[in-house]
DNA sequence: TGTAGGTATGAATCCGACT
DNA sequence: AAGTCGGATTCATACCTAC
């Protein structure tokens, strides 16, 4: 049997589908719709927002990064009280948010009936966007919490409240991906062998992420192009083998 | 002429008998009205509240830590927006938040009249308060701002907007004070040789890190224990003496 | 002065007992 | 019942003591 299940589907009709109380934990990076100032900025191209000047990387455009601040909080909190019947009780939660979002999904984390409790940042290192006369954002952050008041994770040691790791293009399968090595501490909230549940799974880190830490997963994700990527790194972290390798194999040797 | 003036008096009273446009920085810890589920954990001796069951430790308590969640933001708001009176346009402003009260600081730095420009991760260390099965609360959290839109930070360089620091036993004077080093890192927000103010001086790290940078300072502090520590401190720093050595300066050497 | 080993500590949180 | 109280728990690090 299958240590994951992954498929092309928008997330709240994929949350919808799934039965009540049938994951361990919610860890996901849902779009961010954060950015221009304007509803202009916030509508212009998103593909062409997250890349650097000069380095034209060609990944493909993810859908809902379009929503304003009060949509964005409304929407969280849709997905989020779905995840709610979905998860068993006493699960965690941990949800991804830069520094603008953050408020905004505390509340909407609360909303949908997750109780909050507290938020862990990612720190990107020093690298990360510096500019003149002003804290630099090197830091995005994770709000947690967990279903209900009473905790169910007396099998889960102690883990730290912060994560460093500078984000590699090595590693980097999507436009605004999270690296490996963040989400495999993260999942490790997760009781061994439960079930991990990302409704935004874009190219699925969290998804291998949870395979390497002995868990397993359950995702969607809407965009094709996504889609078919993390499919390939979960059936090639499955088989325990390079996406590379992964890939070549699946190529007929003799065209 | 002195290049501090600290005063024993309460912080909205002393913020009101300041001028326009007077000071260069807010940067300050207001109490957090955190920890504590409950109106009786709130409540409780604050000297107890934050050590660690069974051990007393000999620190003066601190008041205005007893507020809820909306009489805190409604609190905020209200310093805050006479904070931004006495600062000149473009000024920055820091004000210390742990994870739970940082949705409400941001609301009330906003509802204040001040443009919010950024969350500054204090990272405490992997000591900090480990329990089982959860993300340790090693940070606490700086909301920082500026007043109006436009940046007047171009004297400024670039400034990490992460701070690693673990606090020692020599440096903390206050009983939730911040190390010494953290608060020199955020002064330099400040333009060189401007005027930093804190409402909430506690024992005046804010102003020692103030006076070590090379800028001025004004505050208040309303507790007469501390009062007393940070006029020490302040005097010691001018002086260019430790703490110790100023403190043996002042007794009769023979009583 | 240096190293090793024991102890104390933390802006905390949980849960059962009690009012 | 809902709210309150108090004891028990967690572990990486700093600090202290002994050699």
């Amino acid at each position: 049997m299958s240590r994951y299940r992954f498929e092309r589907a928008e997330a709240l009709a994929f949350l919808q589908s799934l039965d009540d109380a049938s994951v361990d934990a919610v860890i996901t990076d849902a779009p961010y719709s954060s950015g221009g100032a304007t509803r202009g900025d916030r509508m212009s191209n998103t593909t062409l927002k997250y890349v650097h000047t000069g380095t034209i990387l060609e990944r493909p455009e993810f859908a809902g990064d379009n929503r304003d601040q009060r949509a964005f909080g409304y929407w969280c909190a849709l997905w989020l009280s779905e995840a709610l019947r979905v998860a068993r009780a006493g699960s965690p939660i941990c949800v991804f948010a830069d520094w603008r979002q953050v408020p905004t999904v505390t509340d909407a984390i609360q909303a949908g009936g997750w109780v909050w409790r507290g938020i862990v940042p990612w720190d990107k290192g020093p690298a990360a966007r510096p500019s003149m006369g002003r804290f630099s954002s090197r830091c995005e952050y994770v709000v947690w919490g967990t279903s209900g008041a009473s905790l169910d994770l007396e099998s889960v040691g102690c883990l730290q409240g912060l994560v460093h790791c500078h984000q590699t293009t090595d590693d980097k399968h999507h436009m605004v991906g999270k690296p490996t090595p963040v989400m495999q501490h993260l999942v490790k909230i997760c009781p061994p062998a439960g079930i991990v549940l990302d409704p935004f799974a874009g190219s699925a880190t969290t998804g291998v992420a949870a395979l390497l830490e002995g868990r397993r997963f359950v995702g969607c994700e809407l965009t094709e192009a996504y889609y078919g990527i993390g499919l390939d790194r979960l059936e090639a972290c499955a088989q325990g083998v390079s996406l590379e390798a992964y890939r070549a194999g699946q190529r007929p040797l003799f065209g």
